[in-house]
Formats: C-alpha cells, sequence, structure tokens
DNA sequence: CTTGACCTTGACCCTGGGGGCAGGGTTTAG
DNA sequence: CTAAACCCTGCCCCCAGGGTCAAGGTCAAG
C-alpha cells in the first residue's frame, strides 16, 4: 500500500508518517519509482504511535513499544520495557502537575496582591466581587 | 550600560537580552561602535519578563505588563491589562493541569491493563508486589 | 606597536511534531 | 493527450532561547 493508505487507515496525515519514518520508526520498502509501500503491520505501529504521542510520550519514547509489535506481541505494551515507558511517562505527567499546581498559586497570589494594590491606590470603584 | 551589565544585573543571559528585544520587549540605543546601551529602566524590564516567563506566559503575553511599567508605574502587573493577562494564564494552567491529570488516569489504566495481561499470560512470576 | 584578554556584533544550526508550500516526477481516468 | 490525483525531496515556520562561529572593538600590560 501507498503512503496516504496508510495514513488514512491509521488516522494520520502523510506528513506525519515521514516524520516517523524520519525517527526510525518504520521502514518501508521502496517501489522502482521511489514510493514507499507499506504493510498491514505498519498500519498497527503507526496506530500505535498515534496512541502514544496522543498520551504525551515523544517520538523516541515509542521505540520500546514498536520493538515489542516487531517482537511478534499482539499488544505494544505486554514488554517490561514498555511497562517501564509508561511508569516513566506517569512519573513525568505527576511532576509536570505539580509544577503547574505551584505556578497556579503563585499567580493567584501575584493576581490578589496586584487587585488589592490597585484597590488601595485608586479608590474601590471596581473588581472585588466582579471576576467572573 | 552594556549588554553583559544588563544581563547580569537581571540575572539573564546576554543570548536571552537579544531574544528579548527580537521580540520587540527592548529598544537599547547604540553607540557609535554598534553597542548596545540600556538604562536602568531596562534592568527592571529584563527582570520582569524573566518572572514573567518563568510562570509560563509567553513573550508576547508579557507585552502588556511592560507597556504598564513603561507608563511609568512602579509594579507591572496593575494595569488592567496586565490583571487579564494574569486570569488568562491561570485559565491555561487550569486546563492543562485538567488535560495531564485526564492523561495520567489513562496512563494508569493503561499500564494497570497490560500488567495483568503479563500475569495471566507468562505466569505469575513477576511483578504483583514487585513494583516499587 | 603588538599581544592577549575580554567584549560586542550578526549569522547560522538545534530543539518536537509536524504544517505548509515549491517544484518536479508518476500514474490513472476520461 | 491531458488533467487530476498522487508521490517524491527539500525548505521555512513555530517557541525561547542555547551553542558555536567569524569578525571586529576596547583596554591593559609589555
Amino acid at each position: 500500500m501507498h503512503i496516504s493508505d496508510l495514513a488514512a487507515s491509521a488516522g494520520v496525515t502523510v506528513k506525519a508518517v515521514r516524520y516517523y519514518e524520519s525517527q526510525g520508526l518504520l521502514k518501508p520498502g521502496r517501489q522502482a519509482n521511489g514510493y514507499r509501500t507499506y504493510t498491514e503491520q505498519d498500519v498497527v505501529v503507526v496506530r500505535e504511535v498515534k496512541a502514544l504521542l496522543s498520551l504525551g510520550l515523544t517520538a523516541e519514547q515509542t521505540y520500546p513499544f514498536i520493538e515489542c509489535l516487531r517482537a511478534g506481541n499482539d499488544r505494544a505494551d505486554v514488554c517490561p520495557a514498555s511497562l517501564t515507558a509508561y511508569r516513566t511517562r506517569i512519573a513525568e505527567v505527576d511532576r509536570r502537575i505539580a509544577e503547574l499546581s505551584d505556578l497556579r498559586s503563585r499567580l493567584t497570589d501575584l493576581l490578589a496582591d496586584a487587585e488589592s494594590w490597585r484597590m488601595r491606590s485608586s479608590g474601590v470603584t471596581t473588581t472585588v466581587g466582579e471576576q467572573r
């Protein structure tokens, strides 16, 4: 199958497929005219990559999952390396959430401070119970 | 003062200062030899930009704060546009936290699913109470 | 005067996951 | 034969700079 067939089957763009290849996740064959050719396996791989990217993994981090598929497993995430990748990503997400929570409290503090400053300096004409 | 003095005073790199200028946040004078010259005001501006970027605002979003400073205010965040920018950023952070929380639960579900799959298919030799 | 140390300038490539476009070759249907 | 639809490679763009480079300025000591 050609690249647009693969892209359509897997629900990604042609550009994305070529990008995955550039990252070493696909190794399509080539016809005499230079066109890339793909197998049904590749559809599964691309769908998996898409799903993993949507979970926030980087293209590089999807590597163990693809290897797991290529090793003949039905699921990409039954291999130990895949479980490790999941746990790593969960830890990243937890760290990010903690960062954002801290950020949020700093922002609300700054906002409250700036609002009260305005109140004190320019009169109580606005803002007390108004913020949405 | 020269660019490295400004950078040192404000706690950023020379590269960052030039980047802020490329984004229209600074408009330094030039000496005859082409060197940029900065004022004490600029130190305040760069410190403010640094603080806002560390809160996750984009360079563009810092614009209202800089204008507020330039308008003669002691604080960059007492202007209405600055308050709006704070609120916008808080909303962004909330959205992002919600996304990540959803992501996290999807990941833990996937992990649990993959683990139980391994248990069922390859024997109960591993993993039950072992994951760190 | 020259050397060396340190400063400045602009310009280039890199990040991640592609989007968009250009310019060309190929294939298929009418 | 031609036009549409597909394919190819390659370049620029995002964001906030980091890294590195070549070239030139400035100041002191020798």
